[in-house]
DNA sequence: AAGCGCGGCAACCGCGAGATC
DNA sequence: TGATCTCGCGGTTGCCGCGCT
């Protein structure tokens, strides 16, 4: 389920997140936002392409994401966007703003997909009959047509949410002992495969974005108690 | 108990669109 | 106005876990 670590032509590191680096990006995140991709990994002190760790927040870390079984309710709303919107699996996602759009089409071609093969293969042994059937009672005997999981949010949720708690409160520990704990005053440490002139440190370690680009809007209203970790 | 095959999911890749220079 | 950069999307791949034989 996860790839093998290893390093491209440019040093850049690929495969499996560890959590080290997941602490990396979402404290350099929830502290600055993502105000560059391309450049974020590099004052972040990760070795990760732009791109990785834009999929990495959206998919694993960003506030709220919810893993683990599929409601009947949220299936019901992927399969009737789907027939109507086709593979928009962003756009999808927009309708479930707690699944990512990669989460909703992994769903799609392991679960769904499937179901609505084997229903529509049945239908149409059924169509011989001359019957018609709606599209809602379509989509009804799709959502029927294997065994339903009804518990919501199962423990791979569970744990999903355990271990964004436990990123939060091995790295930064109590909220109120963020601004004087330790980790605030050390500095991540850069990885040395990246080639940059380190950039000014701030006052909690983090290396600063260049000014202009520093998202004030961003910091100012964005409160840590909101993020749910 | 061991081997095999499939399912599920995380992550990568390539491309197009929009923004900026 | 064209070139370049950045982002986001959708398709695809890689690999682990688990069930079956």
């Amino acid at each position: 389920m996860v790839r093998t670590p290893c390093y491209d032509e440019n040093g850049r590191k690929k495969g499996t997140w560890t959590l080290e680096e997941d602490k990396k990006l979402a404290a350099y995140i929830t502290k600055y936002g993502s105000w560059n991709w391309r450049q974020l990994p590099k004052y972040a002190g990760l070795a990760r392409c732009g791109k990785s760790c834009r999929l990495r927040w959206i998919n694993h870390l960003r506030p709220n994401v919810k893993r683990g079984n599929y409601t009947k309710e949220e299936d019901e709303i992927i399969l009737n966007l789907h027939a109507q919107l086709g593979n928009k699996w962003s756009t999808i996602a927009a309708h479930l703003p707690e699944r990512s759009d990669n989460e909703i089409k992994n769903h799609w071609h392991t679960t769904l997909k499937k179901r609505a093969t084997n229903y529509n293969n049945k239908n149409n042994i059924e169509s011989n009959t001359g019957r018609k059937i709606t599209s809602v009672e379509n989509q009804n005997a799709i959502l029927e047509s294997s065994e339903w999981s009804p518990k919501e949010s199962s423990s791979e949720a569970l744990s999903s949410i355990n271990y964004q708690q436990d990123i939060f409160h091995e790295e930064f520990g109590n909220l109120e002992e963020i601004t004087s704990g330790s980790f605030w005053t050390e500095p991540f440490e850069v990885d040395s495969k990246i080639d940059f002139v380190a950039p000014p440190i701030d006052y909690c370690g983090l290396v600063c974005p260049p000014s202009p680009f520093i998202p004030h809007e961003f910091l100012s209203s964005f409160d840590l108690d909101d993020y749910n970790w």
